[in-house]
DNA sequence: TACACAGTTTAGACACTACTAAAACCATAA
DNA sequence: TTATGGTTTTAGTAGTGTCTAAACTGTGTA
């Protein structure tokens, strides 16, 4: 009956948890994650938290982490979708340069009213993936999960296509573009220096050897395995 | 030094004395115009009233009024900038129908980067008026005042056109747009009822009888002038 | 001239969201 | 088994922006 619109910082813990959560899907999610993620010290992340779970947007369970109940995901993944919607405007509409794109979407996201999402969506021909490669929910609140794994993770002779790259990080974004790191772009993985050393990859004509930070940014897909790596 | 930026909440507070001192230059805006203006309770108004002018964006002496600063005039335009570009950017890009532009813009006017001003200002070709006919402040900070009049105000025999009209009653904006009565319109002026009757207008084909609420929202400027009123 | 009343301000409170400092918890290594 | 250290929570505080209730001001009228 009371269906209080949460206010713009819940909204954004909810799209944190939403984020956090995502790729370690077992994993626990602390305080301290979600208080670094929020540039929030932790004590302010166990404060909402609290109000969060009082709403039956969260579940709390004190000292062993956080995790969306479904009415905080759908939130969450609303959101979500006002974000990425936005980012692919800005970015097809007004020429808004990819790397700035996040940035901008995280100030207009929450004042996006349901009518001017559909406008937008509608303008854009009803798009499945923002500029950075990553799904966008759809207006009932389902969302496309891509079946990828980090760069980083692949193994030496696979060549692979990018589905997407991690978007908050402009200045990574920009070496990313200055390299041809988008996505659909093909990449054949050379080498891996051992000890978690740089992976040596090929893009089109250039060969670059890539750290870590750089390659757990960027979401890849398999198109040819290795013959070492097959085990049947 | 200290350049703070002013709260959104400020920020509204400054549009609206920016917009109470507007036609009447002489008159003292008081807590009460302003509360009811806002939405807000008086003692609320005095308030931030108080804190606006120890930032120096106000000027406040007690139960005199208050008025802006040349600070706070130009973060006032500044905001006005935002919002009249959005209004002719959501009018002209994405089809929102005119009696809407007002409320999405009076969200989306805080969280417009300069960068994102600067590509609507640019992808409209530079507008110098909103979908209502309010002039767009510069940049620059300056503000083009049309030499106008109310409807309401205009001698029985005169002709005028349309110049402006009040973006805040969607209600209104919609019953205008029925009678056609949008910046650029023509209007004859057949008569005005007596003790402040009805105004007796002819637009095109069709002859309307409007009250003082309506014919106070439509700001116009003369192209004849009735024999009667003339004066030299 | 004094009073009444509309307009304005003060005082005190509350919700929100953040902070610091200190206490409580828990897992792991000695 | 206990010490240790990182994680989490509690307690208390602060700033913003709002409210209600009560006190104050100043102007026009009786």
């Amino acid at each position: 009956m009371t269906e209080l619109i949460p206010s713009q910082s819940e909204q954004d813990y909810l799209k944190a948890i939403y984020h956090l959560g995502l790729h370690d899907e077992t994993a626990r999610i602390g305080t301290v994650a979600l208080a670094e993620w929020l540039n929030i010290t932790p004590a302010s992340v166990t404060h909402m938290v609290k109000k969060l779970a009082e709403r039956g947007l969260a579940t709390h369970n004190p000292y062993q982490g956080v995790a969306l109940t479904p009415a905080g995901e759908k939130i969450a993944l609303e959101v979500l979708r006002h974000h990425r919607l936005l980012e692919t405007y800005l970015a097809e509409a007004l020429g808004v340069p990819w790397e700035q794109v996040h940035a901008e979407a995280d100030r207009l996201e929450h004042a996006l009213s349901e009518d001017l999402e559909d406008r937008l969506d509608a303008a854009l021909g009803h798009p499945t993936k923002d500029p950075h490669g990553a799904p966008i929910p759809t207006k009932e609140g389902t969302i496309a999960i891509a079946a990828t794994q980090p760069l980083w993770n692949v193994q030496p002779g696979s060549i692979v296509v990018v589905s997407e790259v991690a978007d908050e990080d402009a200045a990574l974004l920009r070496y990313l573009a200055d390299l041809a790191l988008i996505p659909g772009a093909s990449i054949e993985i050379l080498a891996k220096a051992p000890f978690d050393g740089p992976l040596h990859i090929r893009v089109g004509q250039n060969e670059y050897a890539l750290g870590e930070a750089v390659t757990r940014a960027v979401s890849v897909t398999l198109v040819t395995e290795d013959q070492m790596a097959k085990k049947d």
